[in-house]
DNA sequence: GTCTATAAGACGATAGAC
DNA sequence: GTCTATCGTCTTATAGAC
């Protein structure tokens, strides 16, 4: 089984292997960001690699496979950080909105790839139905983390029950991937106290109106 | 100047291309939102609309100005749409919440093309800096009208001046295409009654919120 | 103004050397 | 496992008949 652990070696060939896809998947997730999924060539992602086109097929067998990877493996890890800055109880409510801004600004300026990609998902899963259960799991994956930061929060606020958490959490998330596009498109339409501000508005507003009803 | 106005004419030679036209932009539409800038052929454009290649480049020098027609031309109707109803001061505060409810379930089920086209041209306007004025100056607008709704809607309310409208209606117009995005992706996730409420939350929050500082 | 036919090139995917 | 070279297909765009 060639149990080699000594440190000074160089690489193992599993491990030079893994290294290449992984190369491939990064250089494939900027292409098909910048180009799409049908604009990308396998030539340029290869390319960007490092690697010829015979490479890339000796480890993917389509180029559809490299965009499914991709779709399977990275995504909303942004908003489950969001999701943890919700539900940090050491922070002040100023402090979890400003942090949240800031992971707004993030995700729309910094990473400016992630946000083309996950479009591009998008609208490969619109247009295959087999794929969109796979994404729409994601999407519930990703709300009902936010369900339990937004729980946690009401909790902090002696308000446990009576909260709509499915319904808030679904609010924020499509609000939180509305503004990201907004701001791509134009930053001076969305700036970056603006989340925080909105769902400052939202959870006044969800408080008053459950309170209200009950 | 030819100037027949008499009724039983067939067309005239500019009516049969403007119709030309519209029919080769009606079919690119569809290709465009069902495959993609890329993924769509100009032959499959062509045959779509019931002409020929040849046909299609009499009318349009490149397949590119086939897209950036359809982006300058059909935009942000339904949303003009969405800020009337709200606008509207004879309906009850519920009529207009199942109203912008039924809004978004239409946007989102019943013209099957129009969420991918969008998603389209935002990728599009992304990847192209000097396209990206055109779409910002399209949401500037939409967000306007939107506005100028939210602003009625505050007057109807008796509280006319303190409303931080450009971010109300910036929101207002995220959470709506987010959404739609969602609920396209899974219509479990986004229940009719959702747009409506969210609103609710949001105009409950930001009058209690703006009470509160003044 | 619309057609058919074709030019010129890019593309995804494969074969065989190393 | 990665390379270079190539195959066949599909693409955009053009030319010339009608």
């Amino acid at each position: 089984m060639d149990s080699n652990d000594s440190p000074p070696r160089r690489l193992t060939r599993a491990e030079t292997k893994a290294r290449t896809r992984t190369l491939l998947l990064d250089a494939a997730a900027q292409e098909f960001a910048r180009k799409g999924f049908a604009g990308a060539s396998v030539d340029d992602i290869a390319e960007r690699a490092g690697f010829s086109v015979g490479a890339l097929y000796s480890n993917f067998a389509k180029k559809e496979d490299l965009f499914l990877e991709l779709l399977a493996g990275r995504s909303g890890h942004q908003l489950a950080e969001a999701a943890q800055i919700v539900a940090d109880q050491d922070s002040s409510v100023q402090e979890r909105r400003q942090a949240l801004g800031r992971l707004l600004v993030a995700a729309a300026d910094k990473d400016v790839d992630l946000a083309p990609l996950q479009a591009e998902f998008w609208l490969y899963a619109v247009r295959r139905p087999e794929i969109q259960e796979q994404l729409s799991s994601q999407f519930r994956t990703t709300r009902d983390t936010l369900a339990e930061s937004l729980a946690a929060w009401a909790r902090d606020r002696g308000r446990p029950g009576d909260l709509p958490l499915d319904a808030l959490s679904t609010v924020v998330l499509a609000l939180f991937q509305g503004l990201v596009q907004l701001r791509r498109t134009d930053p001076a339409l969305v700036p970056e106290s603006l989340y925080g501000t909105a769902l400052g508005w939202l959870l006044t507003g969800i408080t008053a109106l459950t309170e209200e009803s009950s």
